[in-house]
DNA sequence: CGGCGGGAGTATATCGATCTACTAAACCGA
DNA sequence: TCGGTTTAGTAGATCGATATACTCCCGCCG
C-alpha cells in the first residue's frame, strides 16, 4: 500500500500538493505538475487511507443501519434500498446491525459507531424508548428513525420517517367493510410498538365510521423475542388456529403486517379454512413476496424505495448540518387489491346467520 | 469527545500509561495508579478513537459482507447469522454491500473496504470469476467465499464454505423418484453459477441412477438481473406457466432454490394445477418462510447458522494469519419432508397414460 | 559501597493524511 | 526600480492513539 508520501516523492512534489490534487484543488498548481501528480497516483495505484483522513477531518463516508433482524424480508427490502441510495447517491457505505429490538444491543451498536467515527445512523422499527438515541445525538450522531413517531421531547434532533400507519389500517379496514364484511378482527403480536398502536387506532376508526365498532376486535399472541423474522409469521399461524376454532368467527382479518398475514394464510390452510372464500385477509407492507403466496395477498402498499431515499437524504442533510430542526415525513399508503379478500354479499351473510 | 490526553491529564499520568491500561497492561504500574486511570476513563466516559488506533495498528474490528441482494430472504438469513456471529463471538461489526452480482460493484466494494482498512470480507454467492477477489487478497484482504467452489488457481488464499450442492439436488431428486415420480424437471434461472451447475449434475446423477436419465430435463428462464429477490420467484412463476401448458407434463420438479420453488407454487396455482396432487415440488435452502407457503414446501435443508459460524471463524483465522493454506468446507444437506410432494403410485401413472 | 536488576512510568517518533501559514518567484503598473 | 499582487508550491503542526526505548529510583547482593 503506497502512501501520499510515496506519490509525492515519485512526482517530485510535496505531500501537500498531492493532497491538493486529491481534494480537487488542481487549479492551485501548474498544469504539468498536476499531470505529473496524477500520473504518479495512477502508477502507484494510490488510494488515500480513510483512517488517516478521518483522523484529520473527523469524517468517514459511512452510516449505520440498525434493524430488528435482517432475516425479516421486509427489513431486508428497506435495507437494500437504503444501502443502494447511500452508495449510489452519496458514496457512503453501510454498517449493518441486528438489534433484536434490544436496548442494550442498540446502545452498543451506537457506541461502536461513534468510536468508529460514524456520524449518521438509520434506525428501523425500534422500540418506543428513544433515550439512548438522544444520548448518541448529544455525542454528535445524526439519527433518522423509520417507522416511529417522535416522542415527547420536542427538540430531540431526531428525524422520523414513516408510513401513515393509521391511514394504512383505516384503508385496509374500510376496504373490507366496503366488500361487505362486518365481523372484523385486527391481528397483531403482543407488545406495543408505536406503529402497532396507530394501526389499531386506524382499524377502530374505520369500524366506528361504519357503525361496526362493536363487531371489531383486536387479537394478539406473544412472541418469544418480538423482532420479526419467521416469528411474526408464527404469530399469524397461532392466531389463525385460534380464530378458526371460534364461534362467531370473523369474516375478515386485518393483519398488522404481511409477515403476520402470511402466517394467517398458513394457519387457515392448516385448519381447512379457505381464504378468501371463508375468511378474508388484508396485510400491510406489500413485501416482495406478497404476490407470491396463495392466494396472492391483498394489502396496503408501503413505498419503500421512496421512503429509503427520503431517509438517506435526511441523514446526509443532518450530518451536513446537525442543527437542522427535526422533522417528520409521513408517507401515504395505497391499497393493492389481489386475491385474499372476497366480496361478501347479503347471501353469504344470510347463510352464515 | 475526550481523548487519551484528557484522561492522562486528569489522572496525572502520561498518555502511554493510559494506553497501557486500555490494552490490558495494567500490571505495568502501581495498583493505585491503575485505579486512578480507570477512574478518569470512567469519569470522562472516554472511548478510544478507532480511527487513531487503526492508523497506528493497521487493524479495525470490521469485516465486509457482500451479498447479491439483501432483499432476498435467504441472503438476509445468512447475513443475520454472520453478523450475529461476528459481533457476539469476536466483537466485529459488519459493513454490508449489495452487489447485484455485478463485478464492478463487487470490485468497488472491495476497494472501499481496503481504503477503510477493513481486512476481512465474506462474499456470498458471487459469480464464477474470482480474479478481483484475488487482487484484493494480494492487497492484504482475507476472503471467505460462500456457495462457490474453488476455481483453477490452486493457491488463491481464498476459503470456500458451501453446502454440498450436488448432494442436495441428488437427495431431492432421489426422494421424488422414491415417491414414484418418473418425469422429472429441474427448474432454474439461466446464467450459470457454480452452485447451479453442481445441482444440475446432482439432479442428473440421481435420474441416471434410477434409469430415468431420458425422462429428466432442465428448464430455465432468463432474469433481467439475476441477483435474487423476488425475481427468482418470478422465474419460478414463468416456468410454472410454461410447464403447465406442456403435453407430457412432468409430475415433479426440483427447484434450484426455495425462492424459485415459491414462484412455481404461485405459477401452478395461477394455472389451476394443484400442488402436490397434480405436480410435486422440492425446493432447496429451507428458508425461514418455506414452512409458511401453501402447501408447505418440501425441501433440502441448508444449515445456515453452522455455515455462518464456520465462515466467521474462518475470516477471523485468516486475518490472524493470512498465510493459512486455503481450505474448503462442505456442509451436508438433509431433506425436510413437508407437503409439496405427493406419492405417485401405479394407479396415477396408469391414469396419466 | 558500588553496581545491577527490576519496577514504575514517561518522552517521543510514528501511522497517513489535511490544512494553515508561509516563501519564492514571476508579473505588473507607475 | 520598487512595492504590491498573483501564482505555484512547501513546511510543519495536527488529528488520537500506540510502542519502543528510554529514565529514575529503590533495594539488594557481594
Amino acid at each position: 500500500m503506497s502512501t501520499i508520501q510515496d506519490v509525492a516523492r515519485r512526482a517530485g512534489v510535496s505531500a501537500s500538493t498531492v493532497s491538493n490534487v486529491l481534494n480537487g484543488r488542481g487549479d492551485r498548481m501548474g498544469a504539468e505538475t498536476l499531470a505529473r501528480v496524477q500520473a504518479a497516483i495512477e502508477a502507484l495505484a494510490f488510494r488515500p487511507s480513510r483512517a488517516a483522513r478521518q483522523l484529520k477531518t473527523g469524517h468517514t463516508p459511512m452510516i449505520g443501519l440498525l434493524v430488528p433482524s435482517i432475516a425479516n424480508p421486509v427489513y431486508g427490502y428497506i435495507a437494500r434500498e437504503i444501502e443502494a441510495a447511500a452508495q449510489a447517491l452519496h458514496g457512503y457505505r453501510v454498517v449493518l446491525g441486528n438489534t433484536y429490538r434490544n436496548v442494550q444491543k442498540e446502545a452498543g451498536f451506537l457506541n461502536d459507531l461513534l468510536d468508529h467515527g460514524v456520524r449518521g445512523v438509520v434506525v428501523v422499527s425500534s422500540l418506543a424508548d428513544e433515550t439512548h438515541f438522544e444520548a448518541a445525538v448529544k455525542r454528535g450522531m445524526s439519527v433518522v428513525s423509520y417507522d416511529r413517531r417522535a416522542t415527547g421531547a420536542a427538540d430531540s434532533r431526531i428525524d422520523h420517517v414513516l408510513p401513515d400507519n393509521f391511514e394504512a389500517a383505516r384503508l385496509a379496514t374500510a376496504y373490507l367493510i366496503e366488500q361487505g364484511h362486518t365481523r372484523l378482527v385486527f391481528a397483531t403480536a403482543s407488545g406495543e410498538t408505536m406503529s402497532r398502536r396507530e394501526k389499531i387506532n386506524g382499524f377502530f376508526a374505520a369500524a366506528e365510521h361504519a357503525g361496526l365498532r362493536r363487531a371489531a376486535r383486536v387479537i394478539h399472541a406473544k412472541t418469544l423475542t418480538d423482532y420479526g423474522d419467521s416469528e411474526m409469521a408464527d404469530v399469524g399461524r397461532q392466531l389463525a388456529a385460534r380464530l378458526a376454532g371460534t364461534r362467531q368467527r370473523p369474516t375478515a382479518v386485518v393483519a398488522v403486517n404481511d409477515m403476520l398475514a402470511i402466517g394467517l394464510l398458513a394457519g387457515f390452510h392448516d385448519a381447512g379454512l379457505a381464504v378468501p372464500e371463508e375468511i378474508s385477509i388484508v396485510g400491510m407492507d406489500d413485501m416482495l413476496l406478497s404476490s407470491f403466496v396463495t392466494p396472492q395477498l391483498t394489502c396496503v402498499h408501503t413505498p419503500f424505495p421512496e421512503i429509503a431515499r427520503t431517509i438517506v437524504e435526511r441523514v446526509m442533510a443532518r450530518m451536513a448540518d446537525p442543527r437542522l430542526p427535526s422533522a417528520e415525513f409521513v408517507f401515504p399508503p395505497t391499497l393493492v387489491v389481489r386475491q385474499s379478500v372476497a366480496r361478501r354479499g347479503r347471501r353469504q351473510r344470510a347463510a352464515a346467520a
